[in-house]
DNA sequence: TAATTGACCGATC
DNA sequence: AGATCGGCCAATT
């Protein structure tokens, strides 16, 4: 039962890129109203196999239905990954600032927004 | 089949 | 602070 070659496990799955692909989806899901995550940081716990690109291409690829809140996954610099002033772009701001991120000069705080920021109120409220 | 693209990232200048 | 560069690698052209 050698695959003699590369992918079709069962039948016409593809290779393990799209279970990957999953794991990302998974991780974008559990991501907190409120808070936000890098690209690099739902590749890194999504597991290896992926790269902060391939994050978004797995968004895009993401079916409509699932609901994912992909707004909530910015760039490393805290930036909106889209063009500025394109739709994705206001869409994704808006979104955010509905949950309460801030954004100063077109860019979010990660230390105060990410996953160590949400941490940190839970641990001293909403003094920091 | 080869070349280009891209919701990125880190280092470097 | 802003611009450039190489690496990344599946999808698209």
């Amino acid at each position: 039962m050698q695959t003699t070659g590369s992918s079709a496990t069962s039948s016409d799955e593809k290779p393990d890129f799209n279970s990957w692909v999953v794991a990302v989806w998974q991780v974008v899901q559990d991501i907190p109203r409120g808070c936000v995550l890098t690209y690099g940081e739902v590749a890194r716990l999504a597991g290896s196999g992926g790269s902060p690109r391939r994050v978004s291409q797995a968004l895009r690829q993401a079916p409509t239905g699932m609901k994912l809140p992909w707004h909530r996954v910015i760039n490393s610099q805290g930036k909106i990954s889209f063009p500025a002033g394109s739709q994705g772009y206001r869409q994704q701001k808006t979104r955010l600032e509905k949950e309460g991120v801030v954004f100063l000069n077109g860019r979010t705080n990660l230390q105060q927004f990410g996953y160590s920021g949400a941490i940190d109120r839970l641990l001293w409220g909403e003094s920091v």
